[in-house]
DNA sequence: AATTTATGCAACCGCGCTCAA
DNA sequence: CTTGAGCGCGGTTGCATAAAT
């Protein structure tokens, strides 16, 4: 793709070749990081300071991740910092070594393209309908709007028949309730996607800010302290709220539960479900336990069966 | 196997801010 | 004070690939 500015300069835009990456490195080694637009009156690469810039930026930096799928605690940094700052991404990934604005803007938004279609399948109650009595289950949307929970899959629905009496755990992240999970009959839970395994990011610090002392109290992966003033965003506030509220809460099943370091379906701790790990640890009903400690379904209650009602 | 649909990501665009001339 | 270049940021688009049919 090739068009001509005022200059009538042919600018490139479009996909970078190899040979314009090595110019760009070789650039931004010779003269560092700057003066972007001039890489361009230089004659080196026909391509604009910004195009540049945003090429270094994004995926020619050192010490980018990548291609390597966000982790659960870089998730959890995300969905929490968001609540905070907003769609500050270029903030948000000042806490994400090796994670740039648009890898954060990019996990965001497809975040919010899953949880758009989980809620059309399974709408999420508002606020004021929130006070669900305690027996009801939460719903993916729920899971994935409450980043405090550990959530567990349970795969092929099809294949529920043959779990009776297998119950997935949840857990507060506080480490309380550690009760079974009673009712697991409701299909809504089995294909919930998204785990993430308490968050220890006391050490998170934001990439050249200031260094931050943890809250220990905090029941939430701890933030940097100065992201403790900014008010949340609507969008936040509310999920906060949500969290907060007992009833909210307690809509939950009571003591839903999943040991930390646990292993659970589709995430091998180094990031969410993906296409490929599906592909490479296929979960089968007859093999969607075998991480699970052997004792772990001890204590658990049948489920009643829908006939037997 | 072929086709369609969904998804994730790279790159562009437009806006706003800063700063030097 | 004004203006324009340079840069950074957030939103959006379009393409490549994976998954589903």
């Amino acid at each position: 793709m090739e068009k001509r500015n005022k200059d009538d300069m042919v600018i490139r835009k479009g996909p970078w070749m190899a040979e314009e990456d090595e110019i760009l490195k070789d650039y931004v080694k010779k003269y560092g990081p700057r003066d972007w637009s001039s890489i361009r009156s230089k004659g080196l690469l026909p391509r604009t300071g910004k195009s540049c810039r945003l090429r270094w930026v994004n995926k020619l930096k050192p010490d980018l991740k990548t291609g390597c799928k966000f982790s659960a605690d870089e998730e959890r940094v995300v969905i929490d910092l968001q609540a905070k700052f907003g769609n500050k991404w270029a903030r948000i990934a000042t806490y994400l070594p090796g994670r740039t604005d648009n890898d954060v803007k990019n996990f965001w938004s497809t975040r919010q393209k899953r949880l758009g279609r989980i809620r059309q399948a399974s709408p999420l109650p508002n606020k004021s309908q929130r006070k669900i009595e305690k027996t009801s289950v939460p719903t993916e949307a729920h899971i994935l709007e409450a980043p405090n929970f550990s959530v567990v899959s349970m795969g092929d629905e099809s294949s529920s028949s043959d779990r009776s009496g297998s119950h997935p755990k949840v857990e507060n992240f506080d480490g309380t309730n550690m009760q079974p999970i009673p009712e697991m009959a409701n299909p809504d839970f089995h294909h919930l996607e998204t785990n993430l395994p308490l968050l220890d990011y006391m050490t998170i610090e934001p990439i050249e800010k200031k260094p931050f002392d943890p809250l220990p109290q905090f029941p939430f992966p701890q933030l940097p302290e100065d992201s403790m003033d900014i008010p949340l965003m609507p969008e936040g506030q509310d999920l906060i709220t949500g969290l907060s509220d007992t009833n909210f809460l307690g809509a939950f099943p009571q003591g839903l539960h999943f040991p930390v370091g646990m292993p659970y379906f589709g995430f091998d701790g180094t990031g969410p479900i993906s296409g490929k790990h599906e592909r490479d640890n296929p979960v089968m009903p007859e093999n969607c336990f075998d991480d699970f400690p052997v004792d772990m379904f001890d204590y658990l209650e049948q489920v009643p069966s829908s006939s037997g009602r």
